[in-house]
DNA sequence: TAAACACATCAAAAATAATTGATGTGAGGG
DNA sequence: CCCTCACATCAATTATTTTTGATGTGTTTA
């Protein structure tokens, strides 16, 4: 039934970068401030910006903005439908 | 208490590529024959084989061997695996 | 309102992944 | 055996992704 791979692939991309996986594990012990990540994951400025887009794109990390800080967070939706996609896309059907 | 972000970022990885995608839409209905895939998917034989393997390693996908030809199935607990990983790493938890 | 800050965006360079064509290997069939 | 078939592997090319450094934008502070 589905179609758009790629969209669906764009899921999947999130999560196939080791940073990306670092950052994950990062925000969910909770919302974390871009800033932090920068310093912890000792990446740069712009690369965390880079990854923080492709997270949020993917609909998994949302972001929160505070001032001048930006605020990133697991999605509870976004895990869950990140999780039920992987699964349409691997349940063996017939036909 | 993960820390191998190289294995697991190779399970999705298996996912983030289009004609993987359309692989795995075509061994959901069933087992198929290597030659079978590259037929339908208009794709070269070793760039099949570059992306059964790909399949394969991050252990969504398994192969039998038939004589001369390679069958590949959807693998039930590589599948739930995946999945399983998926909700780890996006799930949040304290500390 | 000038300066510093937090972050996004851009362009170029570096790194990694995918495609292609050639060659290798092992299983049959003649 | 020799030949063909099905697939794996390799090396070279091409495409895509990631990093880096510079610059831009909106926000707060002095």
């Amino acid at each position: 039934m589905e179609r758009d791979y790629r969209a669906q692939a764009k899921v999947f991309k999130a999560l196939c970068d080791e940073k990306r996986l670092r950052i994950l594990e990062m925000i969910r012990t909770g919302e974390k401030c871009a800033c932090v990540l920068t310093d912890a994951l000792d990446i740069g400025q712009s690369a965390l910006s880079y990854h923080m887009k492709i997270l949020v794109e993917s609909g998994i990390v949302e972001s929160r903005q505070d001032g001048k800080w930006t605020h990133y967070r697991i999605s509870d939706s976004g895990r869950q439908d990140a999780a039920a996609l992987l699964m349409q896309l691997t349940t063996p059907h017939a036909g």
